[in-house]
DNA sequence: GCTTCAAATCAAATTTTGTCAATATGATCT
DNA sequence: AGATCATATTGACAAAATTTGATTTGAAGC
């Protein structure tokens, strides 16, 4: 019976753990960050929330969406990590994370810059 | 006869005008920017791209990926900015844009930086 | 406990994205 | 010009994301 080093392996693969349940790569958990900023109604429920902590009840008031439509993409922004929530009773109110943001600000800097090691990747003789 | 104040109608309804032909709203042109880092295959593509510039063939090699497919995302990384081509005869080929990325990054301090007027908008008496 | 209200979840319909194979374009070479 | 190679475009299909309305959950008030 073959035996597996966990660790080899999600490093191998780039694969990480995620909640103990699901299995992702490293650019799909990336892709989640930059989903917040990816959408029409998304970048207007930030705009919004550049103006401060709101509660869906507002937002709502505010946007072209339904109910569920809104908990949906609030539940996105959510998992970015760029918009927190917290409940207060029966509402729930929405802000900016600013450290959820300069985290993904840090993480596209990463995404783009150069690498230590360039390589001359000359292939069709340039 | 109705007459219109194209200025005004931009503004007010946050369009803008996009190769002379086509409308868009501001929030999909910044979407479009962030498209980039929103799918594992694109993050992959950057990730070599970090390597140093590099032509289709190449990037080819490496993906899992058919040739079209390749060419889909590479359209999608040119169109966000963060990307710049370069024909070289028949060959492309593809770098990180300074420019493009920079510019990105700006971007999403902008799209999450807490606005200079600051609403009190506790509706639900928080 | 029952009612009410806010938000989340679900299921179905719709739209958007991504993939794949075939074809078209455009540059180079003979 | 005709052949060849690299890449782009197209159209059909599959998969994922979004929308909508209905239902559920969970907190508060009676």
């Amino acid at each position: 019976m073959t035996k597996f080093d966990l660790k080899h392996i999600l490093k191998t693969y780039q694969i990480i753990l995620i909640w103990g349940d699901n299995l992702a790569t490293i650019y799909e958990e990336h892709a989640k960050v930059f989903k917040a900023f990816c959408d029409e109604k998304r970048l207007r429920i930030l705009e919004l929330l550049r103006g401060g902590e709101k509660c869906a009840c507002v937002l709502l008031e505010q946007l072209d969406l339904g109910q569920s439509g809104l908990s949906y993409h609030m539940k996105i922004l959510v998992e970015s990590g760029v918009v927190e929530s917290c409940q207060e009773g029966k509402w729930t109110h929405y802000k900016i994370s600013e450290k959820g943001s300069a985290y993904a600000g840090t993480l596209l800097k990463e995404l783009t810059k150069p690498n230590t090691v360039i390589e001359k990747n000359n292939c069709c003789k340039k």
